[in-house]
RNA sequence: UGGGCCGUGGCGAAGCGGUUAACGCAUCGGGUUUUGAUCCCGACACUCGUAGGUUCGAUCCCUACCGGCCCAGCCA
């Protein structure tokens, strides 16, 4: 499954930086999070991304969390993190904390004033922000841009020393306020924070902000190739400004490419939180979610995610990808390993009148016809048996060909059937059918050629189980806000009846339920409850000609 | 409106001055198959946002226009 890394433009770059011997010939990545979240499918992108980079051009890839900011961070995250990065199969050259070069960052910033490329500024967030100008109109100069060095290095270093209360003071670059990049009107590089970092406790009370941050452990980790996505591609002059101010010997470039967009999905951190917070599903691993570990719980194996960002591709290009495509990765997977066994998840009871009573017989069937090597499995069949309710129509439509009054079907595996009779309830609800089946049939050559196959469980030797059955999150492809929350995107099945083959206790199996879909039992569930997830229908052309 | 970036079939995506404009998903035909699955085979952009220009020749270069995304956190 796993396929050499795609060409795209920046290997394109990376090629020409060897020609011109830009690294000696070095790639070095790093995929860098904010532990303030779970990682999701648009992290995937990014992960891929940068491992496989690494691993094309022989180089390494560090991990590096971007943990500049206390209040937002949280251990908790990090571990959550690792372990889907490692699930996802990628092993990181060297992890790092931007915490861990506080120090040094700060050290930078010193040697900033004292070369007059910064200074310590008392004006408030609001006075900051007027002074900024405007997309159309340039910026002004703040009243402390003139400060003294002496002063702006004693200032600071009050600063450091929690003499100021937050907000009071921040360091800012000086650039150029009337840049038409916004960016460069001297950004805030400082702030006073008195909150306990998860890492350095205490130890600060002075923060450095991202731009100021990341291009610096870019450099100090001798990173080449810092890919990051198109909303930072206004940030590279800053960036490159830093690192050429700094003097560091290693110049990393940073490379923008566009953000994963999901049909049907939302990919922010604040939005999917929201989800979360406000009980719309169960949790970061709800199996719904776009993250790594719902879509781990949900079934999907690390190769099919890695498959995906393959297929997708990476440019520059806002793009939004269908759902087909990532549904099609597993499928594609699945159906060469997953084992074959039969599920009914909405039970319809058939007795099947001229079987006798008190029998059943052992049919051999392929554990998957797809893979020779795959063996066989036993299913027993008696005189009861329950079908899905999809399977039988009391009223056929046009080209249905499956179950109805006095038609002939075929149950896989086993024998032909014809429905004689239907049973209801009081209600008219149809409750049991009665059949009689044809001996002969079992020799499927020498039956009658039916065009409907549908499949069934022993009703007197299966396995009581409950299903999720799950569907997009939300209604709109390009959902905007939880209004369009999939309030069906859960559907549980609560008497589903499997055949016995399946190993109930091996939660890493996955299953194709014959002509509906692949399964994986719920990792979070009890031992008295057997609950199974559904990971993707099968196609269905069925309902597409039905719809 | 200032700046940055992007526009190739329904969705993605190759293509880097001469190609029959790859490939994947989707779709539509047909074949195999007693999973309406899989598999196989075939179809699917006289045209690359539009208009000009350069060139013997442009999806690739230039100009203008049109459309879309991003930027005014002491977030990342």
């Amino acid at each position: 499954m796993d396929k050499p890394t795609n060409k795209n433009f920046i290997t394109n770059i990376i090629d020409n930086d060897n020609n011109t011997n830009k690294f000696s010939g070095r790639v070095h990545t790093r995929f860098p999070p904010e532990p303030n979240g779970y990682l999701h499918i648009g992290h995937a992108k990014s992960i891929c991304l940068n491992f496989e980079i690494a691993n094309l051009y022989n180089g390494v890839c560090n991990l590096r969390f971007d943990d500049t900011n206390p209040e937002k961070e949280n251990i908790e995250y990090i571990e959550a993190i690792k372990k889907d990065i490692e699930w996802l199969g990628y092993e990181w050259n060297s992890m790092h904390y931007s915490s861990d070069y506080f120090e040094k960052i700060y050290k930078y910033a010193l040697s900033l004033i004292e070369n007059n490329f910064a200074y310590v500024d008392s004006s408030s967030p609001e006075v900051i922000k007027k002074e900024r100008g405007t997309l159309t109109e340039p910026g002004t100069n703040s009243k402390d841009r003139d400060r003294t060095i002496e002063e702006n290095i004693k200032l600071f270093n009050e600063m450091k020393e929690g003499n100021f209360s937050d907000g009071e003071y921040v360091l800012r670059l000086k650039i150029n306020m009337l840049s038409p990049n916004i960016n460069m009107r001297d950004p805030v590089i400082y702030r006073i924070k008195k909150f306990e970092h998860h890492r350095t406790g205490n130890d600060w009370c002075i923060y450095p902000m991202y731009d100021f941050t990341h291009c610096i452990s870019d450099a100090i980790e001798n990173i080449t190739h810092s890919l990051c996505t198109l909303e930072f591609e206004d940030h590279r002059d800053l960036y490159d400004w830093i690192i050429e101010k700094i003097n560091h010997e290693n110049k990393p470039q940073q490379i923008e490419f566009s953000r994963l967009a999901l049909e049907h999905n939302m990919m922010s951190k604040r939005k999917l939180s929201e989800l979360v917070e406000k009980k719309y599903v169960s949790g970061w691993d709800d199996p719904r979610m776009p993250t790594i570990s719902g879509m781990r719980r949900r079934g999907f194996t690390s190769s099919s995610i890695k498959d995906f960002c393959s297929r997708i591709g990476i440019t520059k290009k806002n793009s939004s990808i269908e759902m087909g495509v990532l549904e099609n990765t597993i499928r594609e997977e699945l159906n060469l390993s997953a084992k074959r066994v039969m599920g009914v998840l909405d039970p319809l009871k058939i007795i099947i009148t001229n079987y006798p009573d008190n029998e059943k017989e052992e049919i051999l069937a392929a554990n998957n016809p797809n893979d020779k090597d795959s063996g066989q499995r036993n299913i027993s069949i008696s005189k009861n048996i329950y079908i899905d309710r999809d399977d039988f129509m009391e009223f056929p439509e046009k080209k249905y060909f499956r179950l109805s009054p006095g038609k002939e079907v075929r149950l896989r595996h086993a024998f032909n059937i014809v429905c004689d009779k239907v049973i209801k309830d009081n209600d008219g609800k149809i409750i049991e059918l009665e059949c009689s089946f044809d001996p002969v049939s079992r020799d499927m050559k020498k039956g009658n050629k039916v065009k409907g196959m549908i499949h069934w469980v022993d009703a007197n030797n299966c396995t009581d189980a409950i299903i999720n059955i799950y569907d997009r999150l939300f209604k709109e492809p390009n959902p905007s806000d939880l209004e369009s929350f999939n309030e069906k995107s859960l559907v549980i099945k609560k008497d589903a009846k499997l055949e016995k083959n399946i190993a109930i206790n091996n939660y890493s199996a996955r299953y194709q339920f014959e002509r509906v879909g692949y399964f994986i039992r719920d990792n979070k569930t009890s031992n008295e409850t057997i609950i199974y997830n559904k990971i993707v229908s099968l196609k269905d052309s069925w309902k597409k000609i039905n719809k």
